[in-house]
DNA sequence: TTCGCAATTCCCCTTTCGGGGAATACACAA
DNA sequence: TTGTGTATTCCCCGAAAGGGGAATTGCGAA
């Protein structure tokens, strides 16, 4: 048996939740709430498996529900369901401790009950767009901007800047001199218009 | 007309795939390949729309591959099957380009099938297993580590340092001076146990 | 071949960091 | 109450980093 709690303020697509799980054999509605407050208390005095959370909601948002909750109730995973497809969003909700990630605006029944099933089981449901957008982030956006402004020279040396080596460990490495390493820093500063290494860094997707 | 190459050193896997492929209507089977090296040429001259890969390959490695074709493949999309579910293969291949990666060793036909169709309208298929890894490596490992090794102020000074900021933009940002901002840095790299900003970050996974 | 560019080394200088210690204030716990 | 830990400010000092310029070598392109 699957129990399973929902975080949605819009009556209509929370009834429509609801009568998801209900539908179900081995799913049990364990919980049923409008807004992340009210959520708050319910889970917490039962937590279920599966917690199906929107992220908009009146008051706290969902992210904020699911970070309070998350180490309170190891057992318990929390899967959003929410209308936004911006990075933004997705990555908010990830880093907040989601394990799912589907989106309201084209998903069945079928689907739902399937991301269910799939999150008790250890995995991860996604919304095709949503995995998409996750595994571009592993993506280094460097195609040809930073790519090839950089020599490969001036590449070695950012790679060996964001383990946190000092000028003189990488000139090692290089077999060159700390001053050698320094001019290159110079001319990466420059093309990528930044004034230190942790910005370098950012800008190159290191780290 | 979805057209699809595979890759993949293993005769009886590499059959059975290709056997799926043609089981479809609106499958075309463009190349089948059982080395990097062997595809490398064949890929070149008709690019598919999606390549399926091996990752352990005799010689040249699956992501190897991927690398050197997908810049000059933009409308090629890769999909690795691998036996593999440890955390380095998979982003290894994800960083190298893969939109998709399935494990073999539990996968039907109809997974396979599915998997293709979702890469090709712009999904990423994964295997439940490896969407879980995707999405916890977003998750904060540092769960009691770190997390209450640093108190809340430090970890604020460590969120404006990942952006690159200055001792003094900090100490503005904080609405202190930027002596505290030091004196936090030093207390941190104490409990990290490491000497500078770069090697905290690191430590501490932002950025 | 000549030019440009990448890679290399060196000089100058200022600012920023990192590490040592010391001190105050304040909250929270033993 | 007395300690303990956090947050804060200040001192000194040396190392590291950043920015300016100048120069040499070598390689590949015009």
């Amino acid at each position: 048996m699957i129990t399973v709690s929902i975080v949605e303020d819009n009556d209509q697509f929370r009834n429509a939740l609801e009568l998801i799980i209900k539908g179900q054999n081995d799913f049990a509605l364990a919980g049923s709430y409008e807004s992340a407050e009210k959520a708050l208390q319910g889970l917490m005095e039962s937590p279920p498996d599966i917690v199906i959370s929107d992220i908009s909601l009146p008051g706290m948002r969902g992210t904020e529900l699911i970070v309070q909750l998350k180490d309170k109730m190891q057992q318990t995973q929390f899967m959003v369901c929410s209308i936004h497809d911006d990075n933004n969003t997705i990555f908010e909700a990830l880093k907040c401790g989601a394990s799912g990630y589907i989106l309201k605006d084209p998903v069945t029944a079928a689907e739902i009950i399937k991301a269910i099933r799939d999150l008790y089981h250890g995995g991860s449901p996604m919304s095709p767009f949503i995995a998409r957008q996750v595994i571009s982030s592993f993506q280094k956006p460097l195609v040809k901007d930073e790519n090839s402004l950089l020599s490969l020279r001036e590449k070695e040396v950012l790679e060996l800047l964001a383990k946190g080596l000092l000028y003189k460990e990488i000139a090692d490495q290089l077999g060159v001199t700390h001053e050698t390493v320094k001019k290159h820093l110079k001319n990466i500063y420059q093309k990528l218009h930044v004034q230190n290494k942790i910005e370098a860094l950012n800008k190159f997707k290191l780290i």
